[in-house]
DNA sequence: CGTGGCTCCTGGCGGC
DNA sequence: TGCCGCCAGGAGCCAC
């Protein structure tokens, strides 16, 4: 689940469910989720304390803590936050709880277990430390081109690089190769100026409508691949078969008719 | 620099 | 039904 969009929406989920309540304790179920912090350094930055707002960066969820403090969240493939107020609500696969004062629950639900939890005082450090690039949401048209100008690589794997943009995953990166009739495996380097500016425009519009959608619990457009992202799934514009291909250790779905390969 | 392969972990699905 | 292999919306590491 968890690429851009979706990790946006846990946050506006956090801020809605968990803000300003005095965490009474936290429970640790799946230590191995935690990074660079032990469970009682953990507890000791979170209990007795609130959280005050979050932040997101690319598929990174920061959620600020009233000592100053954040607690970074990373949703790997099947990551997923769950608000309850009743303990026998307790979904399964909670790998980190956090009870409340008031007797409601935040729960970090991963049965994959590709998870990370981390603390850390600065969101900015923690970027560079990973190395992350800018925002996709909020990047800027001059670096994209800058930096897309001068790689050589498929396409779909530059989208997917964190370290160049941060924040788009298999799924929307085909969705944006796919509105812009570009196959995966074309090299960055046979895109012409136009064609760049296209994909920068199209992911755009792409993680916003799907932000937007996600928030009001809506369905993607109709034009879009992702619904028919499926075990022979149909191009919506022609009706044709769509057909995958193993792009950077991923699978990518695209339209044969829409998305020529350029050789 | 870029790619491909392997790894972490668990559940669901299709095939035999 | 049972078992097996494969696949899954992530990402770090290593070898070429």
């Amino acid at each position: 689940m968890p690429e851009l969009p979706e990790v946006e929406s846990f946050g506006k989920y956090l801020d809605k469910t968990s803000l300003n309540k005095k965490i009474e304790s936290v429970d640790v179920k799946s230590p191995e989720l935690l990074q660079n912090i032990d469970i009682s350094a953990l507890k000791g930055n979170l209990e007795g304390n609130k959280f005050q707002f979050t932040k997101r960066h690319g598929k990174y969820l920061f959620v600020y803590l009233d000592n100053k403090n954040c607690l970074i969240l990373h949703f790997g493939m099947t990551g997923n936050l769950k608000y309850y107020k009743k303990s026998e609500e307790e979904p399964s696969y909670g790998r980190f709880l956090v009870n409340f004062e008031d007797k409601s629950h935040l729960a970090f639900v991963d049965p994959r277990k590709f998870g990370k939890i981390n603390l850390i005082s600065k969101m900015e450090d923690f970027i560079k430390e990973k190395k992350l690039g800018p925002d996709a949401a909020r990047m800027d048209f001059k670096s994209f081109i800058d930096i897309f100008k001068k790689r050589k690589g498929a396409i779909k794997p530059a989208l997917m690089n964190q370290h160049i943009f941060a924040g788009i995953g298999n799924i929307y990166s085909d969705e944006i190769l796919f509105q812009t009739c570009v196959h995966p495996k074309t090299p960055v380097n046979k895109l012409s100026d136009d064609k760049l500016k296209e994909i920068f425009m199209v992911t755009k519009e792409v993680l916003e409508t799907a932000i937007d959608r996600n928030l009001k619990h809506e369905e993607l457009p109709d034009s879009y691949i992702i619904p028919n992202r499926v075990k022979n799934g149909k191009c919506p514009n022609s009706d044709v078969k769509l057909e995958t291909l193993k792009v950077g250790g991923r699978t990518a779905y695209f339209c044969p008719e829409c998305q020529k390969e350029i050789l």
